[in-house]
DNA sequence: CTATTATTTGTTATCGATAACATTTATCTG
DNA sequence: CAGATAAATGTTATCGATAACAAATAATAG
């Protein structure tokens, strides 16, 4: 139970233990190094009786394997990151790589410097949300040597690979869906800031996606990124007082949806009666809600699964991260009762 | 643009550049050294230049000092914990130490797995949720020489300290309060596999509670653990089905709470007319659903930050992890509509 | 049974920084 | 302005492992 007290057994320590070099014991404790078994099970049964826990730091320094790869995601508490970053860690697992996380809030200067803090680890890849960095940020990644791979975004200029899709392109198909389906007067509520960029790429497909219909674009932007079930639910009576008319809306996310969708409750109106609502992201909410929410399901955790191979051919010399592979995840729309 | 070719620079390199010895880059480039602005500046340019990142993995080895705290908590997406998870990485952020994370999905298999894979990157601190651990993990933290916390729970023989509240009185309070209210046929949703220790617990309290109110407990155990949304309204269909006069339903979080409640709905029942439901967590879905969720409020960023506090007085030696500090937050039921 | 090859183990140098100590340069004091 | 104190910089050893090379031992072939 002593603590702070004797310091952590070496690998020294376990060779002096155990009768043999050091050397031998890094080879042991390693599946693939060469080692007869017989030392293997001497090895570790000193190893066990120290408690001796191996020191990856130094182990790192030496064979300049980190065994981590670095992770920035706009926000930890998100369905659609979150699964993503399941399939990267599942990903990975087997290759015995660990994910580390950042988390930019959205913001890009506090993505830059989870981005040199991840990098003074020496990360074996990186691995960002988006294509909107700071200049410095793309630098110091450009320069650290290691794959680099945005994902959930189409970037126009990417620094390495990518695997995502188009975000304005969800949000058009949305609207396509919406108009045949009878929809004409269709808003969109959406952040009020543009730091959330895939929310205002929705967006941007949206406005599109209404002036090629040739409706009147109706938004109303609301509250920060990522914005919430209940700005969703403000949202919605703002675009009531502006627009009274409407008949549809698109919102930037399920969160948002569902907001709206109780506010309609709440006000007693019919949904998709009187107003129809859309969201994005297929979170569970989404299937569980009365009604159900019509969505767009993106495929996070394939995102992540496909992050994570593309980082294994990397590592592996199979691909150069110059060839600027780009994985498109494909989505889809989920049509259930609320639009 | 070039990738993999030139070895990164180092702090010899640096120095070179700038005309000084290696160690007066290293306290250039760090607060606390000393070292005069002129010769600051004047490495800071030659490290601009170089792209010079300082490499942590080094740095550590040297100075024993690796900047981060190791945490586990059960899973990436669910609310409380993320909200932890931020109140803590907020609560180290001024001390320069980063939260490596590690999803144990409510296994301790997998929990063990990963505080010793943690363990080797040597954190300075390890946090941990709850007091169910291997044996084998148990040790690995008790030898590690470092700070461990529990959290989000009260275990019988904590490690170090502890920072959370008891899961089973919320549940008894809970009781209390429907109780209060004139139920009395007051069911329980919850997991069927006891892995979600916390959620073992509030059944627990549960059980306790509604014995000594003189009625007899329901329990529909459900699903693994965690329970979601869907499972929440298959769990309510059985229990209708086991005991179709129930009052009132306790769920064992917000998740299932909801799923409930949408259940409800898609029956025609009148919540909380022909059954009350109350869940736990206060998701910002309880607040937002219609009609309005009656739960448990734990304050989990307050845990976190807690956590951040405990961490920074034993790194800076005034409190001994020995002293088995429990630090306890504070619940409070949030009355809504729903119940 | 010797020569050859494969397997296992050991030795030494090194990864890139910092601690600890030594030295030089700047600043202050009477 | 000498002597003492403080501030800035340099030197050397070290953190704990692994790579690269070398040696010893075991297995196999002729």
């Amino acid at each position: 139970m002593s603590q702070d007290h004797k310091k952590a057994p070496t690998m020294a320590d376990v060779a002096r233990l155990a009768g043999v070099s050091s050397m031998t014991v890094s080879r042991a404790l390693r599946a693939d190094a060469p080692a007869s078994e017989e030392t293997r099970k001497k090895i570790r049964e000193a190893a066990d009786q120290l408690g001796y826990v191996l020191n990856s730091t130094a182990a790192g320094l030496s064979s300049r394997k980190t065994g981590f790869v670095a992770v920035t995601i706009p926000s930890i508490n998100n369905s659609n990151f979150a699964d993503t970053v399941r399939g990267l860690t599942d990903g990975l697992n087997s290759l015995n790589i660990q994910v580390l996380l950042g988390y930019t809030d959205y913001d890009a200067d506090i993505e830059e410097k989870h981005i040199e803090s991840m990098l003074r680890r020496r990360p074996e890849a990186i691995v960002v949300t988006g294509g909107a960095h700071t200049p410095r940020a793309r630098r110091l990644m450009s320069n650290a040597g290691i794959p680099v791979i945005e994902m959930w975004d189409l970037p126009d200029s990417p620094i390495g690979h990518v695997v995502g899709f188009s975000n304005r392109e969800t949000s058009r198909t949305m609207c396509q869906r919406l108009h045949d389906k009878g929809y004409r007067r269709i808003g969109f509520i959406g952040g009020a800031s543009s730091r959330d960029t895939r929310g205002a790429d929705r967006r941007r497909g949206y406005e599109e996606a209404m002036r090629e219909l040739g409706c009147e674009p109706r938004v109303t932007a609301y509250g920060d990124p990522p914005i919430t079930m209940r700005q969703g639910g403000g949202a919605l009576a703002e675009m009531l007082e502006t627009w009274p008319d409407i008949d549809a809306v698109l919102c930037v996310s399920d969160l948002s949806a569902f907001g709206a969708l109780s506010e309609c409750r709440r006000r007693g109106l019919q949904v998709p009666g009187d107003i129809a609502i859309a969201g994005f992201g297929n979170y569970d909410l989404a299937e569980c809600a009365v009604p159900s929410l019509t969505t767009v399901e993106v495929h996070a955790e394939d995102i992540g699964r496909r992050v994570a191979e593309l980082v294994r051919e990397q590592l592996s010399g199979e691909t150069d991260n110059r060839d600027h592979v780009t994985s498109l995840i494909p989505f889809e729309i989920i049509e259930r009762e609320s639009a």
